[in-house]
RNA sequence: CGGGGCGUGGCGCAGCCCGGUAGCGCGUCUGCUUUGGGAGCAGAAAGUCGGAGGUUCAAAUCCUCUCGCCCCGACCA
């Protein structure tokens, strides 16, 4: 392909509104144009390299036994209602009505389409298993779009479903496609997790993500070294080290003014460890007072498990429920629900003495708040002990890029998608639901794929294999030789880009570290005259002088070898 | 939805506090020179200063409202 006869258009500035690496580069070097938040095109190599991408999963999903379909975008509200998400969804969904009035949604994942495909069609038992899968647009009106493409309104995603009749059917369904997701994510070139996951507004009894590291990421994962245990810090496990206790009796200390952990711990010289935070949060069902150690944060999401829907209380709450000023709040003698950290089980603390300017220390599991579940609320920290073998945890941010869930029967039930076994009885179908999103798996492998210069792409990932490069175009024994390359290796199956604009050779080199394509033949006026071209590799940056007779067998094999 | 920031030629920005001629760099177009890491010189085109209302003799600049984009948080199949 000549670079004359496509549309890159590469910026020397960043953007303005890009903050992400990958976002960056991917306006700077071509690849995308946003039209509005979370709205993005995707520009000639943009979306080759999805398509390229979407190849590989298509493979790897074929090879499992997938079976791709197309469902529609727009959805009748009916069978989002017999899930019950039409109304459990909110605003995140995009909602309108056709001219006859009826209610339409634009779909942002599939399960209810495909579910209601099941019910229609599959019946007997003989019928199971079967996965279906799309690679379809999806459509969500998020509360924020950020960070490029890594969080947009509407991207493809591919999404699979399986269907068999039993739990250990759906066993198999769901590890068929946990071995399938590490292949494609290993063919991407990407580093990556799998750690364990919520399963969200999904629902179902298991789940999993995938998570490729990336400080533009959203998520954190706790991961252990020692014995592999890897967890969205969203459920992850930790045990906090254990602080030394003092043999404190139970007694009030005056704090005047101070109500911060930070501040208390500063006026009293004690470690965080040794304090109990009590935070007040109101619930569907009224207060509830949740307990963290004071070095550990809490984190709603556990919390949620326990007590669903709340928010953080005001001021005025907080003394209207427990008669006491904010911040000096203890854990004696409340009616309301306490949930507490495990951590605070064992050990003698200081905390609020529920009197405005006092705390009190010598504060205990057994004597104080005896009335408390326990249970794991807070976040899990770098350091902390593993939940598992004890050994320390570390964390990172990582980016979501595919997720799987064991759904059971939570749609099939409702949209009556059922099949008849062997003795006749109507039994509903187990499901299972994988994602993955192919624009986040270009974010990623660019957040992992870069220098100074632009980015360096995975070969598998690459719009083009190749770039050759005459460095003065009008030269005719350069072009000859350069559009030779071209040529030959076009018809040996490789993507070769090369580049014949009329440019000065130092805009055609910015250029093509900025596109990033992983290898480079450059045709020079100067080598080529002692029958030479350079050929250089993107990553390393190594550049070796071929002979031109040769040029093309050392190509050839060079990239066969990589891919 | 809460907090913060920003909207000025295609792109990146200055000007705004302290009202009075719209400016810089890059890009684009023309010509000449140059030609292995984002060239030089000369010339040119291109801006309702996000929008609406207001204050004023006069508004990019001050006030009010509004729209858009980005960041933090909440939210997130």
């Amino acid at each position: 392909m000549r670079h004359s006869h496509l549309f890159i258009p590469t910026l020397k500035e960043d953007p303005a509104e890009a903050e992400a690496i990958s976002h960056k580069l991917m306006v700077r070097a071509g690849y995308v144009r946003q039209i509005a938040a979370g709205l993005y095109i995707y520009l000639p190599l943009g979306r080759r390299v999805l398509h390229k991408i979407n190849q590989i999963i298509r493979e790897e999903m074929n090879a499992i036994g997938g079976q791709e379909v197309t469902m529609p975008v727009l959805n009748p509200a009916e069978v989002w209602q017999q899930t019950g998400r039409w109304d459990a969804v909110g605003e995140e969904m995009f909602r309108l009505k056709d001219r006859g009035g009826r209610d339409m949604c634009l779909a942002m994942t599939h399960e209810e389409t495909m579910t209601w495909l099941a019910a229609h069609d599959i019946r007997s038992y003989r019928d199971l298993p079967q996965t279906w899968y799309q690679i379809q647009t999806k459509l969500r009106d998020e509360a924020r779009p950020k960070s490029g493409v890594l969080r947009t309104r509407e991207f493809t995603m591919k999404d699979s479903y399986s269907f068999d009749r039993d739990e250990d059917g759906l066993d198999k369904s769901y590890q068929c496609h946990l071995d399938a997701y590490k292949k494609i994510y290993e063919r991407c070139g990407l580093k990556f997790y799998v750690v364990q996951s919520e399963t969200g507004m999904m629902g179902g009894s298991g789940a999993h993500e995938f998570m490729a590291p990336s400080s533009a990421g959203e998520d954190v994962v706790a991961l252990c070294d020692s014995c592999g245990y890897a967890a969205n810090v969203e459920l992850a496990l930790s045990v906090p080290k254990t602080p030394t206790f003092s043999g404190w009796t139970y007694e009030e200390i005056a704090t005047p003014e101070k109500r911060t952990i930070e501040e208390v711990t500063r006026f009293l010289k004690l470690t965080p460890d040794l304090f109990i935070k009590s935070i007040l949060l109101m619930a569907d069902h009224g207060p509830v007072l949740a307990l963290v150690r004071g070095d550990q944060t809490l984190h709603e999401k556990k919390l949620a498990k326990f007590i669903g829907q709340h928010r953080t209380a005001e001021k005025d709450e907080v003394k209207k429920a427990l008669g006491v000023p904010a911040g000096f709040i203890g854990p004696m003698g409340h009616k309301i629900r306490i949930i507490a950290d495990r951590s605070l089980q064992e050990g003698s603390y200081v905390a609020g003495a529920n009197k405005e300017g006092y705390h009190v220390r010598g504060v205990t599991s057994k004597e104080h708040f005896k009335n408390a579940e326990f249970a794991d609320i807070h976040t899990a920290e770098a350091g902390d002990g593993c939940a598992e073998c004890g050994k320390p945890l570390r964390t990172e941010r990582v980016i979501e890029i595919g997720n799987i869930f064991k759904l059971g029967t939570k749609y099939s039930a409702p949209l009556k998608a059922q099949y008849l076994d062997e003795s006749g009885a109507e039994k509903p179908i187990v499901m299972g639901s994988y994602g993955i999103g192919p624009a986040r798996i270009a974010a990623a492998a660019i957040e992992q794929g870069n220098d100074e210069n632009g980015i360096i792409w995975p070969l598998s990932l690459a719009p083009y294999d190749l770039l050759i490069l005459p460095v003065n175009v009008k030269d005719p024994a350069t072009m000859e030789t350069a559009e030779g390359f071209t040529t030959a290796l076009e018809k040996k199956g490789f993507a070769v880009l090369i580049d014949d604009r009329e440019e000065r050779a130092g805009i055609k080199f910015k250029d093509a570290d900025l596109i990033g394509i992983p290898y480079r033949i450059v045709v020079g006026e100067k080598n080529l005259k002692d029958g030479m071209v350079e050929f250089k590799d993107r990553r390393s940056g190594s550049v070796e002088k071929i002979a031109v007779a040769d040029a093309i067998h050392t190509v050839e094999q060079r990239l066969v070898m990589e891919a």
